[in-house]
DNA sequence: TTAAATTTTTAGTTTTGTCTAAAAAAATAT
DNA sequence: ATATTTTTTTAGACAAAACTAAAAATTTAA
């Protein structure tokens, strides 16, 4: 498989986990920025090589076969990005590029003995799940911080979004996988929240508490 | 800079460090598994980047900036291939090819952090000299064993060929980075040696002792 | 239920890196 | 010194992955 055809296959994986029915080619565009004529094309190619599901203007779907291989590349992704942060000290708003990169090196024994070396993680330095060699997720209950109840203990463990400015931001508030959380009170006209993390009491706007998993 | 573009330029310092001439397209095709005409084609390209000095029909030799270049994928295949060795535990003839696609990963921030947790190597699993962040070479008066006297005791520094062949040799006969190795005798008819090996007794080949490096 | 707007596909190019076959230059041998 | 052989380059073509512009299909709205 072509590093093309990797990235390809993993927006669809990830696209289909948002929205379980066909997905779209502009869909497919906007997150590889390129144009939906190109996507149609790598479409025909997946679709050859018995990855995607494709009936023109229907959308597109993973085969069992194409989403077991979406589901190793994600693996790659995240255990490349434990070993970066865990190992080579990076922090966790600085790996997703490289882990871009490193996602597509194509040894197998590469993957099952650097999963080995790390101890078999289960989750990334994000909080989202590593797929094990079988593709197996472990799935937990976790739920958005603006879905969550008053006065009840929580712990964060994970983020939507995981774009540098916002894990900066987190990283300036001190807030981190682990926290604990408590929301003391929850401001009805803009949704603003005053919690207690870790001890020390902050307000969170809407924004951030709509993109923090707790428990 | 390509993956195709770093290729070439890493064949043509690893040709220049053996013939200080021009390197001919010939060579480097040969050691591509392409064609002359393509490596012309790759010639105008480097030399528009300014990484090589290209004269038609006269060979090519890398400018100061395309002989950094090259130390610098040099020196990222060897650090990985210590990683791989040293930290995954494969063996030193597994890791050449999964180094070789290491190598062309982008950020210098990586390397030197992973130079860093290696510890700062200066040799890889193969005895070959990495480069440091400067692009400076630790040098060793290494020597071919076919080239070495009598009943001196010398310690094994190098491999000349690295094929996983070879490799494997030298693992069945217990020979390794660091065995003390004295000749006894040399065959003068097929220059066969008979050597003591950490203690061991054994005969080994002209072919053998002009691929093994010795200090 | 047509008309308008949007989405998707097709058709035709472009770029990169490769190839083959032929031409040109250089090296070697008689 | 010329002829032959070898090496190198040019010219033209191809495949992959992208693009633009236009056509076709679908969806939405009046």
């Amino acid at each position: 498989m072509t590093i093309s055809e990797e990235n390809y296959l993993k927006v669809i994986y990830h696209l289909s986990l948002v929205s379980p029915k066909g997905i779209n080619t502009n869909a497919i565009a906007g997150m590889l920025n390129t144009k939906a004529s190109s996507v149609t094309d790598m479409m025909k190619k997946l679709s050859d090589k018995e990855l995607v599901a494709y009936q023109k203007y229907q959308g597109v779907t993973l085969t069992e076969k194409g989403f077991h291989s979406a589901k190793m590349i994600v693996r790659k992704h995240r255990l490349w990005e434990v070993f970066l942060v865990d190992k080579l000290n990076f922090s966790w708003d600085e790996v997703h590029e490289i882990a871009e990169e490193l996602e597509h090196i194509k040894s197998e024994v590469l993957i099952n003995k650097l999963d080995a070396f790390l101890d078999f993680p289960t989750f990334d330095p994000h909080g989202d799940p590593i797929p094990n060699a079988d593709g197996e997720i472990k799935k937990i209950n976790k739920l958005l911080l603006s879905d969550s109840q008053l006065n009840k203990e929580y712990q964060c463990v994970g983020v939507k979004d995981s774009s540098s400015e916002f894990l900066q931001y987190l990283d300036k508030q001190k807030i981190a996988l682990g926290s604990k959380i408590t929301i003391k009170e929850k401001e009805s006209f803009d949704d603003t929240l005053l919690v207690e993390i870790d001890s020390r009491e902050m307000t969170l706007s809407n924004k951030i508490a709509n993109n923090l998993y707790i428990k």
